[in-house]
DNA sequence: TTATTTGTATTATAATTAGTAATACAATAA
DNA sequence: TTATTGTATTACTAATTATAATACAAATAA
């Protein structure tokens, strides 16, 4: 697990180690189950402190990515096994948009048209 | 229009304003095509700032609630006449997140069977 | 037990952002 | 022209964010 951390971006230095370790995952360099060196251990390697790790490992954590606790440190949430997987992060993301549509008076007809419609004609983001 | 401000609450002022008119207009008291007031009527009655009264406008306009612009004044978005109405700003975040899903690999199907149980499970908001 | 290793809570600090405002401006209409 | 509209620029303060130093709690290994 080799990160690459640009000091002078300003994208954030946890934000970093998040969005590779996401990146990680998606590429297949990371495999769900595999264990993540211990906060202390990345920050040392990469000369930062123990807790902007901590913080990209909580961030990681609620997404969904991984798991963490205090005795078995950190690994690839295992259940992120097969594509399609979709996190709690941006799961919660749909249901607060979609409770907002749907207070807004929109039958559940319309709502799934306008997600499909969203859908097919959804290429890429960031 | 009388807007009732809370200078010791912790929402800010021009938030208080944009709620209370999308709240009027969802409530009947605020009609498609009414004229709203001048950004300097609404600062003077309520002893704030005009950029505050006009950041509630700004933002107004961007979610597509309101059309403003020099010559005509504000006015309320003729287009939000019947329920079922989404905001340019509420079908922007949808789509962010149908992206994000999309890119995770997962399915039309998927995906709408995942909105239609989120569209079931939920009720309120905020 | 004690020592060590894990993630995390607390606290501090510098930098950035957000909320509000004073003022000036551009476009329209009368 | 003059008065009225929304908006751009700028500034100031308060709140938030990113990072860090340090201490702590839970678990395991010795």
């Amino acid at each position: 697990m080799l990160l690459k951390l640009d000091f002078s971006s300003d994208v954030p230095i946890y934000l970093q180690i998040r969005n590779q370790i996401v990146m990680g995952i998606a590429e297949g360099k990371l495999s769900p189950g595999e264990k993540l060196p211990t906060v202390r251990a990345l920050a040392v390697e990469s000369g930062i402190n123990v807790m902007t790790v901590n913080k990209a490992y909580a961030l990681l954590k609620q997404e969904g990515y991984i798991l963490a606790d205090r005795r078995s440190g950190a690994i690839i949430n295992p259940d992120i096994a097969k594509p399609g997987f979709i996190s709690d992060k941006t799961k919660n993301d749909l249901k607060l948009v979609i409770s907002e549509i749907k207070l807004a008076g929109v039958s559940r007809e319309e709502l799934l048209n306008l997600c499909g419609q969203l859908y097919d004609e959804t290429g890429e983001t960031r």
